[in-house]
DNA sequence: AGATATTTGTTCGTATGTATC
DNA sequence: GGATACATACGAACAAATATC
């Protein structure tokens, strides 16, 4: 069942903000991955350029890290 | 520092001139790349869309030519 | 050593909606 | 109405690094 996006806003905000609130329920431990881009799209039937806008925005919001050809990790491990 | 438009003439035209001055200048050489969209996006502080019209009359004008997935590049390489 | 799969980085192509002049 | 300009969002392709088999 895909992720059912609100009209009112963008939906990179609002795929950054389910990550966000997992990563804040410990649904995601420090040093662990959130998940990958090509996971993203899955669950929420996004584009890529999409998932990626969410995950810049949690990069800049100081959540997360990313490491290239890995994958993004929360922060304090 | 963003460039300084001027409000007299659209910024499309004004970023294609920048570039075609900069080709003629010698700055980006035959079969070498112009900036790419994003780089225009991020050096000129404007929108894709209006890169894409400036790099759409570089080409039009016989200046560059363009390789999807790769970029713009210069004539006569 | 080699091949394959995964992931991020980057690019262009296209379309839609909104706002302004 | 038309041109300009922005943001959003889809898709496709190529590249490079990493990990695994």
């Amino acid at each position: 069942m895909l992720f059912k996006f609100r009209p009112d806003r963008p939906r990179w905000v609002q795929v950054a903000e389910v990550i966000r609130d997992r990563i804040e329920a410990g649904d995601y431990g420090p040093g662990q991955p959130i998940p990958s881009e090509p996971a993203m799209v899955r669950e929420f039937g996004i584009a890529r350029t999409t998932a990626r806008k969410a995950t810049a925005w949690l990069r800049e919001e100081g959540l997360i890290y990313t490491v290239p050809s890995l994958g993004s990790f929360v922060h304090g491990g």
